[in-house]
This record gives C-alpha cells, sequence and structure tokens, in this order.
DNA sequence: AATTATTTAATTGCGTACAATTAAAACTTG
DNA sequence: CAAGTTTTAATTGTACGCAATTAAATAATT
C-alpha cells in the first residue's frame, strides 16, 4: 500500500547489493576491534599504520598511502596524532624535501607485542574456516584490483 | 636490516588479514559509486537511506538505523540534510512522540528513476560470476551476523 | 640556466561514524 | 498514581575519509 509494486526493483533492494553488506561487515569489524584496540589507545587506521611499521620501520606518506590506499589529507593529521603520542616521528627526506619520513618510535615498537594476539581474536569471532577465509580475502582482493 | 627477523609475525602482516581488504573494498566500492551518486547530488549513506525509502516510503528513525546499522549520532544529521532537499521529511509519530518519522517526499521518490541503472553499471566494473557474486555475498552475510 | 611540468604533503571544507551524554516520552511497577 | 526504568532521538566531541586546492621541492625541457 505503501509501495507501488512497480517501484520495487529488486537490484535497488538493500538486501540484494553487494555494496551494503561490504560496506556495513567493514564497519562492524572495526568495531569488532575496537575493545582490543582502545586499551592500547589506538584507532583502527593507526593500527593498519601500525602494522606497515611493524614490518618496515621507516616509510614515507607516500608509501603509507599506497598501501593502505589514503591520501595525506587522511593521513597528515593522523600521523600527527601518532607523533605527539611518540610511537613515531615524521621529518622531511634530506634528500628529497617533499617526501616526509615516518620513523617507527620505541614507543610504537612497544605496541606490537601488546597487540600481537589480536588477530588470533578476531578471527575467533567471525567463525571462519581456513577456506571461507582463503576464499573471501581473495574475493575482497578481486574487489580491490578492479577498483583500485 | 630495518626490521629485525624476530619482529616479522605473519599474522600481523597487512596481506595477511581479512580486516584490512575488507576495510579497502569497502572504500573503494563506495568511491566507485561517487559518480554516478554526484550526479544526484547524493552521498553513498544517503544512497542507502534512499534504497530503504523507496521501499517503505515511510519508516522510523530507529528502523533506519536497525537496517543500516547506524546510530542517532550518523542519521539525524544526515536526515536533515536530506530533509533541506526535499527529498524526504521529519516528523515526530503523534502516537508516540519519542520516534521520528522519516517519509519519501516526491523529490526523493524522483531520484529511484534516476538511480536504478547504478546498481548493473558498479556490478559491470567488478567483473564478478553470478556464482561468486552470491558467494561473496553470503560469506559478508555470514560476518556481519557474527558481529552485528 | 630559465621555464615549465611533475611530485609530494599539507590544508581546507564537508560528510560521515561512533562513543558518550542528555532529554523527553512512554512504560512498568509497587 | 508516583517513582523509577526503558526507549528513542538529539547533541557533543573526536577521528576519519576524501575531493579540491595550495605550496614547496624536484625533474624535465628547451
Amino acid at each position: 500500500m505503501n509501495t507501488p509494486p512497480a517501484s520495487v526493483n529488486p537490484v535497488q533492494q538493500l538486501e540484494n547489493q553487494l555494496c551494503f553488506p561490504l560496506y556495513a561487515a567493514s564497519r562492524m569489524l572495526t568495531k569488532a576491534y575496537q575493545p582490543y584496540l582502545q586499551e592500547l589507545d589506538l584507532t583502527y587506521p593507526q593500527y593498519l599504520v601500525l602494522l606497515l611499521l611493524w614490518e618496515h620501520d621507516e616509510l614515507t606518506v607516500k608509501a603509507l598511502g599506497e598501501q593502505l590506499l589514503l591520501d595525506s589529507g587522511t593521513l597528515t593529521p593522523l600521523l600527527k596524532r601518532m607523533e605527539q603520542k611518540y610511537w613515531l616521528s615524521r621529518r622531511r627526506d634530506p634528500a628529497d624535501e617533499r617526501m616526509v619520513l615516518i620513523r617507527l618510535l620505541p614507543a610504537g615498537r612497544a605496541l606490537q607485542a601488546q597487540a600481537c594476539h589480536i588477530p588470533a581474536q578476531l578471527l575467533e569471532k567471525l567463525t571462519l574456516t581456513p577456506t571461507e577465509f582463503e576464499a573471501l580475502r581473495r574475493q575482497l582482493q578481486h574487489i580491490l584490483t578492479q577498483l583500485a
């Protein structure tokens, strides 16, 4: 009665889209990280930055942006907040003053040990078999390749 | 040399996580909607609200929030912006003044026809077979069920 | 070498997200 | 029915996310 039949277009229904489950699942997964990250005074994107720095110790803003698919408009203020907490340092590359080098500091390194159990704890909440996990990761990677 | 071997924990590598591909794919997909939504002066979450209103014509803020997994802190200002564009109206339910009824207005209904080709165009960009599409949607739904 | 083009971050402005609090209305219960 | 509880939105404050612009440094080209 509210909705004339002609207007119910199946492809326009929320549940038939891919976009909404992706959008919602992403937010819910981020929220699921919250209790663990909160203990470390970290936000989720800050955690992603640390994942990269734990691997590489020093990266340019550009390199971080390429890996995380984020631009300086997002990264610059985020990195400044992380700098204020002494997790990392920001300085211009002397060899090329355009670039800013982000270097992991001891306090940032110290977070690694505290965070090392987070992935397993999250994985547990998802109740995915290793096969499902891999399939999902592969599909998401495919989407990323198509869109990025 | 920058990274001592002991510190390279495979589960802490970005590419081995599920979280990052999900987070990035969601953002990239939203960005892929942008050119289409921009023509309609819509943002992505506003489009999601309209998807629901096109189906139901009138919904409470609470119902919208339950479907979209968003709270009033996000929805209230978003809906006010949509109200300013005469796409919807906001009014208290006379029968229960706690609730706010969101009703689709003609201008909001008019957007439906203009938006009806968006899902197919996006789907094309993803180059997923129907089987893959369904599998992915099911997996994301599983995650949502586990986390929401 | 001087001019132009490109690269890199920072800045600005807007719109989400979301935790936490507030406030009003409706419900429950003694 | 009065007091306390619950429900619903709104508000407040912080942190992204991103388009668009700006500014500085470097590279490329004449």
